[in-house]
DNA sequence: GTGGTCTAGACCACG
DNA sequence: GTGGTCTAGACCACC
């Protein structure tokens, strides 16, 4: 499991982890069952408040992502998988849908937006061979 | 000038009013010289309070956008118009910079991102006629 | 007598025909007893409200420069040479020692400090004589 | 870090806040990355309203000078030193210019205004020595 | 504990 | 009537 932290980007870290978990859960990097670092780990991993990494622990448990297993940390769920795939898809297309419809009230046309989008998209694929 | 603000959507109020000035700008809704309503009118349009406005009118002096002319308001700069449409659009690459890479790290399929990029947009046009 | 003002630069309007009127003074441009245009025609050839010409008579005239002679405007007053000379040399000073104090404090050497005093007179003359 | 605040000479407070800072890290009184208090902190320390320095602190924000890192306080941004050094350069010298200029437009000889110069900086340094 | 936002209201300078 | 400054204090998010 990778997570990285970028603590000066505007997403709150918490929100940053739970993030990043649960993609984890949706691409199969972690699957049901297995445990997931403790709070002191991560932190310490991440050089972070371990108060942050809690925070994240818990809104993962309350998503039903996370499970505590007594006296032995934290466990992905049974169910996570599921959920986390099609709470991806929704997350990311509420985010497209914000920015879309704020660039297109502000006066861009559709087709400098479309542009916008196949030039990012490109840059991302490309970097990604290097 | 059309300005409208929704108190309770995470962003700024003044970011907004700020946002929205720069675009109305942008458009050629606001042209140079033209005078942007007083800090108390525009407090009162938008039942708001005027140093909420104040702020955003301070921001927007301080990024050249307006000037203003002592004991007579606001009034949108010089070269205002072309400074604003160069900032709208790498504002809004930058945004979907953001949620593009973010899609295609959670290991969103680049076919799949486009195929909800092109529906946001279609709702947003066809949500445009009615 | 030439008044020119510069509605942007942070010195209000008043006080800049303050200055530039006493300075004529000083000067000789204006002498005792010579009249000076009335509030509403120098409002008029300044385009700017006529209170804010008021307001600086006002000034002057508690300044000993000016005299109101009853139905035919405002004069210059007798004395007003010799005080406006004196002013003059007294205002300079404290502007020259403000900026001077303010720079030293910020930790520039003086031999820096002096070789921009240098320069900006050297070009102020030399954009004199072009 | 050394900073003092006349309330009432004209300059705004946060003004004089947004310079002294400059100045130290101008300086190297503040260096890269060091922290500066915070804003509750230097409210009491000066005695003054803590929106008061916020407002010195996002224009120093806005200005790169200083960063924030979520929950934990202000810091001086990499770049900070040398550009406070050049705005420090830039700042002292037009406001130079506009003393030099009035006093020579208002009909002081050169040589005068020298002199003048001379005998308020001889006058500070003799009383630093003191 | 940190800063960020917003409201409320006072006072002043300027035109 | 315009904006500029400052104070006071509340509320929230984040770490």
């Amino acid at each position: 499991m990778l997570i990285s932290i970028d603590p000066s980007n505007g997403i709150p870290i918490y929100e940053q982890i739970v993030r990043q978990v649960k993609y984890n859960v949706a691409n199969g990097a972690l699957v049901s069952g297995q445990q997931v670092p403790s709070v002191r780990d991560l932190a310490k991993m991440l050089t972070i408040n371990p108060n942050t990494i809690q925070r994240a622990y818990q809104l993962l448990q309350s998503d039903g992502v996370l499970e505590t297993v007594r006296g032995r940390g934290q466990h992905v769920s049974a169910g996570a998988k599921r959920s986390c795939v099609s709470q991806r898809a929704n997350l990311i297309r509420e985010r497209l849908e914000l920015v879309v419809e704020e660039a297109l009230q502000a006066g861009l046309e559709p087709a400098e937006l479309r542009e916008s989008f196949e030039s990012v998209v490109r840059r991302y694929l490309s970097s990604l061979k290097s």
